[in-house]
RNA sequence: UGGGGCGUGGUGCAAUGGUAGCACACCGGACUUUGAAUCCGUUGAUCCUGGUUCGAGUCCAGGCGCCCCGGCCA
């Protein structure tokens, strides 16, 4: 596993679990697990809990995290999901060695654990419709009533369950019931559904069950099962930690401990499988997989990097107070780690054509340049060629300067980042238009390599690329997908994706890279000088088409400055 | 009108009852062959009201605000 030279944070679980190291509690072990429901691709909010449940086995001695999918609901779940699950969790740096569970591995037990509720009387077959047993349940402050078929016996809950898993009844007429306390002030105590008849296949168990447990009875018991000291989770299950302590005492079967922390949100995104599904499902975007996605794969496929993600898990800490991250911070955890990774090379976006008229036609400077100049450690050159023509980026030149502009224009002298000096001198329009179609310069011939004999200084020094050598690209630059913090912040009967930004994706088909780069393989990654990092887009990019996704843009105060304006 | 949680700068997370700190963001400066990176610095917070205490973000009481729970979803 890659390590992270930073120091993980001290959060109120690890506290628990450091206290329980001292009291001997689990008799010292510490095994937690990563259950995901394999109902949609995972997310960075998942990193969150990946990070956490496998860290924390990681940090303590001999500490174990199980993957586990929680798969107690056929008709929503497919083998697909497990598949990406996996990678994800792989690609994050993450492994939990051959224990891959299922709940589905469990489902002879639970059926067992069910049997024995019934001969406690604890559990009970009821025939009330969805519906019936909505209306008995009660309300928030009003307490339920109990259902006619409550106080059967034993014997005839035994016959009746057993005939249930036969395949005697038809979907939603019968459930089997906990017998709790249908006046409870927790609702998730009136006698919640431990089973429901579906007569659907499953992906793992194929047709040998038409009932399935409820993730309430799976879940708890599964931890049970597997031995897990610390079951984490989210927020929202808090109040259904009094029925899992139920289900273990009433069993008697092994107690893990849970504990429930809030889960990720960051803004200008959203992080719930259920609104990705309809993003993907309506073509908001192209996939799962999309460099615009909160998705694992999503964000992979954008150049992220697993280093960051879990440098960012780190980051955000874990808490009970809901909150939410602002996206910058993602935003500097993954500049911070492509700035001492990426090799620096010139790409022009938006291409001007400049023509260095005092330029020799078919003179070819070359120049020897380190592809990591930033960075002491290391050194690795290539040659990158400056001929008479060259392109530099639209937005380096601005026929009138406004203030504080200081690169190219008309009259202007600035540098060509390691080659030379050039100075403009004449500005080529579109007759018509009044576009600029191109610059005509002169260079300083004392100026090779960048530096003018004479120690005058410019302000301004720009990338660019010769015309004769230059690749042709297409680069996809992403921003926020959503243009408000909060997409849920909608009107009265609006949806979220309203609130979708669209600009969040902007192709630019015709960029230009200086020669280098015509070997660039998917999984390369660059900071293009002066713009931001790409990655080489594992999907659409071949040889013969390079296609970039920039993966976060440098911080950009000439940017911040014109905004202030 | 029930139950369970949570309230610390703009954001997120810290702080055995003892100087409220860190990161991001923001603003300013230095440096610069990336308006990047790096370095330095400035602003800025304990939900409210009482109480206990030499001393309260922390303990107590009462308010206020926000989140979750009435799926045969997870």
């Amino acid at each position: 596993m890659s390590e992270s030279n930073q120091t993980t944070s001290q959060h109120f679980i690890r506290s628990i679990v450091d206290a329980d190291q001292e009291s001997n509690k689990h008799g010292g072990r510490v095994h937690t697990r990563f259950p995901p429901e394999p109902n949609g691709y995972l997310h960075i909010g998942h990193a969150k809990s990946i990070c956490l449940n496998f860290g924390l086995a990681q940090d303590y001695n001999g500490g174990l995290c199980n993957l586990r999918f929680d798969d107690t609901n056929p008709t929503k779940e497919e083998i697909e999901y497990v598949e990406s699950i996996k990678e994800d969790i792989k690609w994050l740096g993450f492994d939990w060695d051959e224990r891959l569970y299922f709940a589905s591995d469990y489902f002879d037990e639970l059926y067992d654990y069910a049997i024995k509720l019934i001969q406690k009387g604890k559990a009970y077959v009821d025939d009330l419709s969805a519906d019936d047993i909505r209306a008995h349940r009660g309300s928030l402050t009003t307490p339920g009533k109990n259902s006619p078929n409550r106080e059967r016996s034993a014997e005839e809950n035994l016959d009746l369950f057993e005939r249930m898993r036969a395949g005697e009844f038809k979907e939603g007429s019968r459930v089997l019931r906990a017998k709790i306390d249908m006046a409870s002030p927790n609702i998730n105590l009136r006698d919640p559904v431990l089973y429901r008849i579906l007569h659907a296949e499953h992906h793992r168990t194929g047709d040998k069950w038409c009932i399935y447990p409820t993730y309430d009875f799976a879940h708890g018991q599964s931890d049970s099962i597997e031995g897990i000291t610390h079951s984490i989770c989210t927020l929202e299950f808090e109040a259904h930690r009094p029925l899992y302590d139920w289900f273990l005492d009433e069993l008697d079967i092994h107690h893990p401990q849970q504990i429930e922390f809030a889960r990720l949100n960051l803004n200008y995104t959203v992080l719930s499988k259920r609104k990705l599904i309809t993003l993907v499902e309506e073509g908001h975007v192209s996939g799962w997989d999309d460099p615009r996605m909160p998705t694992i794969s999503g964000i992979r496929r954008r150049g992220y990097t697993p280093d960051a993600i879990r440098n960012f898990c780190d980051r955000i800490g874990v808490a009970k107070a809901n909150s939410t991250i602002d996206i910058a911070l993602l935003d500097h955890t993954i500049r911070e780690d492509l700035n001492a990774r990426t090799p620096r090379v010139m790409a022009v976006l938006r291409p001007l054509k400049v023509v260095i008229e005092n330029f020799p036609e078919d003179k070819i400077e070359e120049f020897e340049v380190d592809y990591f100049r930033h960075d002491p450690e290391r050194s690795e050159m290539r040659t990158v060629p400056l001929t008479r023509e060259v392109y530099i980026e639209r937005d380096d030149f601005m026929e009138e300067p406004v203030k504080k502009f200081f690169r190219l224009a008309p009259g202007r002298e600035v540098r060509l980042m390691n080659a030379c000096l050039i100075t403009c001198t004449d500005v080529i329009k579109d007759e018509n238009s009044g576009d600029v179609l191109e610059l005509r310069c002169t260079y300083d011939p004392d100026s090779i390599g960048g530096q003018a004999p004479d120690g005058r200084k410019v302000k301004g020094t720009l990338h660019w690329v010769s015309a004769p050598h230059a690749i042709q690209a297409e680069v996809r630059l992403y921003d926020h997908l959503f243009n408000k913090e909060d997409p849920y912040d909608v009107a009265e009967g609006q949806d979220f994706t309203i609130n979708l930004n669209p600009s969040s994706l902007e192709i630019l088909e015709d960029c230009l890279l200086e020669p280098s780069l015509k070997d660039a393989k998917p999984g390369e990654r660059f900071q293009f000088m002066r713009q931001g990092y790409f990655a080489i887009d594992p999907v659409d990019s071949s040889p013969e088409k390079l296609v970039f996704n920039r993966t976060v843009t440098l911080r950009d105060t000439w940017a911040k400055i014109q905004k202030k304006g």
